[in-house]
DNA sequence: ATCACCGGTGGGAGCGCTCCCACCGTACCT
DNA sequence: AGGTACGGTGGGAGCGCTCCCACCGGTGAT
C-alpha cells in the first residue's frame, strides 16, 4: 500500500475558534449556531452568523466527523461496472430520485462504483473507515457480499430491488410480478398465441418476479407454460440479441415477446428484424421500465412503467430515517423491527409494438 | 439550516493505540506500517500487520484526513442536472477513463452534480469543507465561477474541454479543431456541394472550435462560408432536431450537415428523415463523439472519434501529479507554472452516413 | 429573604490520527 | 577508548470540531 502523502497544513481557513474570538462569544456558542441550536439568544446568533459571513467560515467535516460520527454524505452503491451503469437509464432516475429526495438537506450525495474486486474492496475500506453515514444500494445480485459487510458494520442502508422474498436490509421494489403478468395479459387480450419470455439473470430477484407473473398470466388463462418459450437474458442488449437468436430458432412460431427490461427489447427488435419478422405484425414486443428507448424505439415500445425516480426518492427517505434511528441511539434490535420493505406499483404503457 | 444530529460513538472499530498496544510497539510505529514508510524494520512490520489482520483495523480517515490534511478521494463534478449526464455517453467514457487511472491507487473516485443552486451550494459547502484532495471537472461553460471558487481554495483542478485559448486551470481537451476540419474536408472529398453544420452552444470552447475547423476546411478548398448554413444547437437531440429544422427552412438545397455530436446528429437525421430526405443519398451526415449512439444510427453515422476515455485517464494523471505537488509543499506560483494544457487528437470514423 | 429553576453561555476533554522530536542501541570510524 | 552516524522506535502535541458539565444571572415560588 504505497500511499501518497499529502499534507500541507489547513493554511487561510478560518477555524471555529477565530470566528468565535470575532463573535466576542464562547467556541461551544459558535458550535451551537452553526448547529442550528434553539439555545442561543438572538442577539449572540446574529453577532456569531455576522462573524461567520465576515470570515467566510465553513466548517470542516473531517473534525466535524471525528469528533460527531456524522458525515452529511451517504454513498448511491453500484456494484456494476461503469459501462453497465451508463447504459441503463433506469439508475439515472434513481440518482435523479435520491436528489429529489436531498434537496431540503443538507446531505451530500456520493456515488461510487463497485464493479471490479479491486474497486469493491476499495469501496469496503471506504465504508468501514467510516466516511457515509449510509449507504443505498442498487442491482445487488443475490450472492453479493456487500449488503452482509454493510449489515456488520452496522452501517443503515436500503436496497433497491429485494434480493429474496425475506430481505433482512430495508428496501424498495417495484411490483415485478404485477407488471409481468400485466404484459402478459396484454399481450393475450390482444390475441396473440404463442407468447415468449426474455428473462434477466434469474439471481436477481426482480428478474425471477417478472417471470412469475408472465408464467400466472399464462396459467390463469388456461395456457400451458413451456419451458421452450424462456430465453435467460442478462438484461443487456447483447443478452436480448442471444436469447431473441435462441427463442427464433426453437420457436419460429411464436408471435410475441415479453422481455425483462427496454434495453433487452431493443436487441431483441434487431433480431426479430433481421429475421423479417414485422413487427408488431408478426410479433408483439413488450418491454419493461419504459425509459427513453422504449419511446425512441421503432416502433415505439409497449412497456411496464416502473416508478423509479419515486423509487429513488422513497429508498433515500427510507436511508434518512433509518440514520436518525442510528442517531438517536435507538438499539440495533429495535431498528430491525421497522425496516421497511416498500413495494412500489407498476402499470403497463401501451405504444405501437403489441 | 436545521440539520440531522448524526452521533453514536465509534462503537467497536479498533483504533491505532489498540492495534499498537496488540503488537507491542508505539502508535507512530504502526502509523508508520499502515502508511507504507521504509524506515521499519522487518520483524517489527509482520507484528504489526498480524495484528492489523486479527482486530480487523481499518484507520479513520475522518482523523486522518484532519490530521493530515489528506483525504484520498478525488472528486468528479458535473456542473449538469443528472439527466444531461446520464444521456450523454461522453460521460461515461470519462468515468471508466478515470477508474482506470485510479486502479492503482487508494483514491476513492465520488460523482457529485451541481445541476441546481441548490446543489451547486452544497456542492461549494462540500468543497470548502476539504472532503477531497482534488477535483475533476467536466462540461463547464464559460461564466461558470465554480473554477475560480477551486482557484480561491487553492484545490487542485483539472479541467476537461478548456473554457478559452488561455485557460488557467490545467486541462485535458481534444482537437476539436482538426476533427471539425477533417469532418468537412471529408465531406467535401465526397463531392458535397452545400454543407452545413449545427454547433453546440458557442460559449462552450469546443464547440466553437468545431465550428472555427468546418470554416477553416471550407476556406482551404475555396469555398465561402455562409452563414446560413450555420446553426447554433446545444448538443443535444432536440437542439438538434430545432437547429435541422432552421436549416431546412433556410436552405432546403443544403446537401451534407456536419453535427457537433453524434445525439445532435441523431435530432437532425429525425427531421431529415421526416422531410423525406434519405440518408446519406440525399444529405450526408456527420457526427462528432462516436460514441454508441453513432454505430447503433440508422445508417450508421460517420463521425469524429474524440478519445474521451484516454481524456479522462490523462486527466486523473494530471490531477494526482497537482496534488503531489501540493502534498510536497511546491509553493502555489511554481505549481501553477507547470498545469499542463494536454490536447488529444480526434479521428474521423468514416461509417454509411457519408 | 431564601431557594430552586432555567435559559444562556464558556471552555475542558476527547474523537483517532499524523508529525516530529527525542531517544535508543549498534556499527563503524578515528 | 571515545566519538559520530544512523536505522529504528516511542510518545507528546495538535488537527478542528462536538459534547457536556459547570456556571452565570434573572425569575418566580416559598
Amino acid at each position: 500500500m504505497t500511499s501518497r502523502q499529502v499534507r500541507g497544513r489547513n493554511v487561510g481557513r478560518p477555524t471555529l475558534e477565530e470566528v468565535a474570538a470575532r463573535a466576542g462569544v464562547g467556541r461551544g456558542t459558535v458550535s451551537r449556531v452553526i448547529n442550528g441550536s434553539p439555545r442561543v439568544s438572538e442577539q449572540t446568533r446574529q453577532a456569531v452568523e455576522a462573524a461567520v459571513a465576515e470570515l467566510g467560515y465553513v466548517p470542516n467535516t473531517a473534525a466535524r466527523a471525528l469528533a460527531a460520527n456524522r458525515n452529511d454524505a451517504i454513498a448511491l452503491v453500484v456494484p456494476e461496472p461503469e459501462r453497465r451503469f451508463f447504459a441503463e437509464p433506469y439508475f439515472s432516475e434513481i440518482v435523479h430520485g435520491v436528489g429529489v429526495a436531498l434537496a431540503e438537506t443538507e446531505i451530500q450525495l456520493l456515488l461510487t462504483f463497485a464493479g471490479g474486486d479491486r474497486q469493491r474492496q476499495r469501496l469496503a475500506h471506504y465504508l468501514a473507515a467510516q466516511r457515509v453515514d449510509g449507504v443505498l444500494l442498487v442491482s445487488v445480485h443475490a450472492d453479493d457480499p456487500l449488503p452482509d459487510m454493510l449489515a456488520s458494520l452496522d452501517l443503515p442502508a436500503v436496497i433497491s430491488g429485494r434480493r429474496s422474498a425475506d430481505e433482512p436490509l430495508a428496501s424498495v421494489d417495484s411490483d415485478n410480478f404485477a407488471g409481468g403478468r400485466a404484459a402478459v395479459r396484454h399481450l393475450i387480450e390482444r390475441g396473440r398465441s404463442t407468447i415468449a419470455t426474455i428473462t434477466g439473470r434469474l439471481d436477481v430477484y426482480g428478474a425471477q418476479r417478472r417471470l412469475d407473473g408472465y408464467r400466472e398470466a399464462l396459467t390463469e388463462a388456461g395456457r400451458p407454460v413451456e419451458d421452450g418459450l424462456t430465453a435467460i437474458g442478462d438484461f443487456t442488449e447483447e443478452g436480448g440479441r442471444r436469447a431473441m437468436t435462441e427463442l427464433l430458432a426453437r420457436r419460429p412460431d411464436l408471435d410475441a415477446v415479453f422481455a425483462g427490461s427496454d434495453v433487452t427489447a431493443a436487441g431483441a427488435r434487431q433480431v426479430l428484424r433481421e429475421a423479417g419478422r414485422r413487427i408488431p405484425d408478426d410479433v408483439a414486443l413488450v418491454g419493461f421500465d419504459d425509459s427513453a428507448v422504449a419511446r425512441h424505439m421503432d416502433p415505439p415500445l409497449t412497456s411496464v412503467r416502473q416508478p423509479v425516480e419515486e423509487m429513488g426518492q422513497a429508498m433515500t427517505e427510507l436511508l434518512l430515517a433509518e440514520i436518525s434511528a442510528v442517531a438517536d441511539r435507538r438499539p440495533p434490535a429495535s431498528r430491525r423491527m421497522d425496516r421497511q420493505q416498500l413495494v412500489l406499483p407498476t402499470r403497463l404503457v401501451t405504444r405501437q409494438s403489441s
